[in-house]
DNA sequence: AATGCAAATGAGAATGATTTGCATTAAAAA
DNA sequence: TTTTTAATGCAAATCATTCTCATTTGCATT
């Protein structure tokens, strides 16, 4: 089968290990970004021993293979992490409930062609989130 | 005079205090987000007696009544603040020497109002990013 | 299948930014 | 000026993240 961790793994040159391979199956199966903590709480409650600092460890690797993304964008101290569908997508942050929408439309590319030349800047990549209230949190 | 930091402050109904007065100042002068232990060691050099914690505090307050935005982008674990011009502004951000360069221009305004439509959300805001490397940076 | 070696892991300690508790001090109200 | 209230300084606590080091595991080779 394609695509399966394993394969994936061994792609990025990775070693293959069961804790690596259930830590890419926990990202496969979320819908949103998760801190370490919520990775390691989810392996646990999947009977997997592990520790956070193992966890810790693991998305740093999988982050330097882009396969996964790191954000800081929620104001809580913690950092996020998601599996990285190379889609182009942006985020949706409710400013109360702190939850995720993604959109795939992306307005700014032209943007960035006519700032590269004008500050004369070698432009990687562009991040763009949006804050506000969502339809359930407009109410209160 | 107008919009003197104590005119700022008593227009937030926040105390005025040396503190916070010497706080907003630096602020005003600066060309940058700066982090809580720059503002704090700013302060020193001016021979204001301070502590960190008294930092953290005012920052906190004067995110809460919108004169400082807070930003955890830059991912080194810091959180910087920077003195809320109003002016609608975006940061260009050196992936390297960590250096910010502004840009005012926006081209999002439109694509907002469709999302808000689209998704049922209610925007209060956005940021937009941008990452890559500085004319310097760029030969290394 | 056994072996060796490098890399990965677990456990807990260490680090560093940020927060908090509390006694003291300073600002604003009376 | 006195009273009331909030801000400050200091030290200790907290919390996310990183590091250390002994142990284990994956994987290539025998």
């Amino acid at each position: 089968m394609k695509n399966s961790c394993k394969e994936i793994l061994m792609d990025k040159g990775l070693k293959n290990t069961r804790h690596r391979e259930r830590i890419l199956e926990v990202f496969k199966k979320s819908d949103r970004p998760l801190t370490a903590e919520e990775i390691f709480l989810i392996l646990k409650s999947n009977s997997e021993n592990s520790c956070l600092s193992t966890v810790y460890r693991t998305v740093e690797v999988f982050e330097a293979k882009g396969l996964v993304l790191k954000s800081n964008s929620i104001d809580d101290g913690k950092a996020r992490f998601e599996f990285n569908t190379k889609e182009h997508k942006h985020h949706v942050i409710c400013t109360r409930c702190h939850q995720i929408i993604f959109i795939n439309e992306c307005p700014f590319s032209e943007f960035e062609k006519k700032l590269k030349d004008k500050i004369d800047f070698d432009i990687t990549g562009h991040k763009f989130e949006i804050y506000g209230y969502c339809k359930e949190c407009q109410d209160q």
